[in-house]
DNA sequence: CTTGACCTTCCCACCATGGGAACCCCCACA
DNA sequence: TGTGGGGGTTCCCATGGTGGGAAGGTCAAG
């Protein structure tokens, strides 16, 4: 006993139901046990599996990281120093995000401090645009210069 | 004459032939000029305008905001306020983003600070992992809390 | 005329998430 | 016993930008 269904598991887990399914679908984390009418049944170890799940995402981990990260936490041999790894590359990953996050806001705060911001139509945050993609002539000088071995699609890290 | 390919264009303006034909294809510009047999044909202008849209996705513009930026562009009689007023409300949501990722690293060296980082299975990154969603106890004290009004389905700023 | 580089359209995949339809199940209440 | 409502189930679709690839048309050089 002491098993909920989907919904009081999403309640108190604070990861919705539909997330809950799209996670077993995909394998990462084991199919729920079932009523006989099909419904699915959460255990106290299933939702803590669930919440270790939810606060893997808040902190911004991949689905993928998690996935090792469950893998390690079941893995009651495993060493402490793997699950640092992961979280140190993690972090060196949100490191990098936020300087590029940060490289484009301080760009348009230069740009927009030259903004008059009136009603005349003259405006350099435009001319910088119209100017087309240059390799940051003023603002946040570095030299990676378009990185060509960055991972696919992330560009603006969005 | 001194049209080219879109495959010209891509190479001229750093944009793929696959994101061109998208931008028109979603309205974002306007259908490109073609050949008898079809091809599409760019002018300097249509280049020019590629350029400034490659610029302002660097700049992490999301596809609407280029929408806005773009009529700006084209309207010779704007205010320059309301181009600023749009760079700086990017330049806030950058700074949100920024700071939401800021909060994972940090909470994240925290723990890594405290893990042995050795071959033992101690490790108080899965421990606070498996403690589960909690409103950060000890690392990183901020007070935003939650931000319940913040937009839809973007809780890692993934 | 063939070859190869280019163009066209169309479909699929990613990642994590939400929305909704169509249908089934269970409990409480009259 | 019938019914209503609030669950659950599966399945499909959309998002935002981006790439991959197939099937077929076009063009210039050899």
């Amino acid at each position: 006993m002491s098993a909920v269904t989907i919904g009081e598991a999403a309640r108190a887990t604070g990861v919705s139901a539909k997330m809950i399914r799209y996670y077993e679908e995909t394998g990462l984390l084991a199919p729920a046990g079932r009523t006989a009418a099909g419904y699915r049944l959460y255990t106290e170890a299933d939702l803590h599996a669930l919440r270790f799940v939810r606060r893997a995402r808040d902190l911004g981990f991949t689905m993928e990281d998690i996935r090792a990260l469950l893998a390690l936490w079941h893995d009651r041999a495993r060493a402490s120093a793997q699950v640092r790894r992961l979280a140190l590359d993690h972090v060196a990953d949100l490191r990098r995000r936020i300087d590029a996050l940060d490289g484009m806001a301080r760009t348009l705060e230069d740009l927009a401090a030259h903004c008059g911001g009136d009603a005349r139509p003259d405006c350099p945050i435009l001319d910088d645009l119209a100017s087309g993609p240059h390799g940051r002539p003023g603002a946040t000088p570095r030299q990676g210069e378009r990185d060509p071995g960055a991972s696919p699609s992330r560009r603006g890290t969005r």
